[in-house]
DNA sequence: TAGATTGTTAATCGATTAACAATC
DNA sequence: TAGATTGTTAATCGATTAACAATC
C-alpha cells in the first residue's frame, strides 16, 4: 500500500464528521457520490481516500457499509485511543482551547498548561492545572508526553519551541505567528490565520472586479 | 501578469513577517536566498513569489531594497487599509479572537459581534459591542460589511452562515467542525482544526516506526 | 438484464525544483 | 574580471480528474 498523502489526510476528518451526520439519520450505507456531494469533493477522489483508510471493499451498487467505514476512520486517525499534549500560554487563544472539549472526541487530552504569568500558574482551566514553566519538563518526562502546543505571543514562541524540545516533544502544534527553527525529527503544524485572512480577503477583492 | 497561486498566497504573509525581522535589525537589502533560508524554503520559489508582489525588480548580486519590499507586500496583501468584519459566537475562541488586537495589524477590523446568549449580549468585550442576532442584518447593511467570521458550536454554524449571506456577507471565516452549503459566489474559508491534528499526529506516529 | 457503483489505470492539471542565461 | 544573485524556461513531482473495466 502507498504512503497516505497530506492531502488525503487532510480531508479524512470532515469525512468521519460527514459519516457521523448519516449515522445520525439512522442511515446504514453510503456511497461515493452522496459523501461527494456532502462535501463538494470529486466522487472519484473520496473513493481513493476511502481506499486508503478502509479494511473493507464498497460494494458495487451499494457503496461502503456505514458502520464498517466510521470504525475504519476512527481507528485510523486514531480518535479512539487519546493522545497526551501539554499547552503553552494560558492567555485568550490557549484559555478557549483549554476551555474547548470538542478536541477530545478527536483524542486529544490536553493534561497540563503553563505559563509565565504569576496570576494564573497554580489556578486551574477547565479543571486543567496552569503551572509555571520550570515545571515543563518533569511533567511531559513523567507522564511521556510528545505532543505541545504553543498560543503564545509571537516573541516567546522560539523559545517555548525550544524548551519542549528540550523536554522531549516531538511534535508542535503552533498558533504563534512566528516561523519556528526545529531540529530535523520534530514535527510542526503551523496555524497561520494570518494566512488564512490574505487567502480570503483575496477571493473577497476579486469579487469585486 | 499571472494569476497568483493559492499557495503562493499563503506563504506571503510568512514572508512580510519575516521582513519586519529583518527590518528591526536594520538591514537595508535582502537576497531570495537569505529570506529562503529563514522560511525553510527554495530559493527558486521565493524568487518566484517576490515577482508577484513586487513593482520593482531585485538586483543581481545585492537583493531587494528591504523597504521597497515591505511596502509592496503590505499594499498587496491590504495590510494598509482594514477591512470590516463582523463575528457571530462570543463563546471562548470567539472571545479570544476579539481579545486579540493582532488582526488589526494584518488589516481585519471586528467592528461587533454577535451571540444568542442573554448573558452577553449588550456587553462588550475588548470594547466591541455584543449584540443579538436580529440586529446582524442591520449592522452588516449600515456598515456595507462583507467579512463575517463563524465561532460558534457546529450545530448552529450552517444556520449562522444562512444568516450570514441573507445580510449580505460575501466572505465566510469558519472555526466551526461543519462543512457549509454555501450559495455561489460566496468565499469560504474553512479553519479545520481536527484536520490539523490529524496531520500532526501523523507525522508523530510514523516517528515511532 | 440494466443500471449504479466500485476500484484502478491513464491523462491532466498545478506547484515545486532544476538548469541556465543575464547582469550587477 | 569573478562571483553572487536575479528572473525565466524546462523538467519534475504530486495531486486531481477522466476514462473504463469489473461487478453486484
Amino acid at each position: 500500500m502507498q504512503e497516505i498523502s497530506r492531502a488525503t489526510l487532510n480531508r479524512l476528518p470532515a469525512y468521519l464528521r460527514c459519516l457521523y451526520e448519516l449515522e445520525k439519520k439512522g442511515v446504514s450505507t453510503v456511497s461515493s457520490t452522496q459523501i461527494a456531494a456532502a462535501l463538494d469533493l470529486n466522487p472519484v477522489q473520496v473513493r481513493k481516500d476511502v481506499a486508503y483508510v478502509s479494511t473493507v471493499a464498497g460494494k458495487p451498487k451499494t457503496g461502503y457499509v456505514l458502520k464498517e467505514l466510521i470504525a475504519d476512520f476512527e481507528n485510523f486517525l486514531g480518535y479512539r485511543n487519546s493522545r497526551d499534549a501539554i499547552l503553552v500560554g494560558a492567555g485568550g487563544l490557549g484559555r478557549a482551547i483549554l476551555g474547548y472539549d470538542g478536541f477530545a472526541k478527536y483524542g486529544l487530552n490536553i493534561v497540563a498548561a503553563f505559563d509565565i504569568d504569576e496570576k494564573v500558574v497554580n489556578t486551574t482551566i477547565n479543571s486543567k492545572p496552569v503551572y509555571e514553566m520550570s515545571k515543563l519538563k518533569s511533567v511531559v518526562e513523567r507522564f511521556n508526553i510528545r505532543l505541545g502546543i504553543i498560543t503564545v505571543p509571537s516573541q516567546s514562541a522560539q523559545e517555548v519551541a525550544d524548551v519542549m524540545v528540550d523536554a522531549g516533544i516531538l511534535a508542535i502544534w503552533s498558533f504563534s505567528a512566528k516561523h519556528l527553527n526545529l531540529p530535523p525529527g520534530i514535527a510542526l503544524k503551523h496555524e497561520d490565520l494570518a494566512a488564512s485572512l490574505a487567502l480570503l480577503r483575496m477571493e473577497l477583492i476579486s469579487q469585486d472586479e
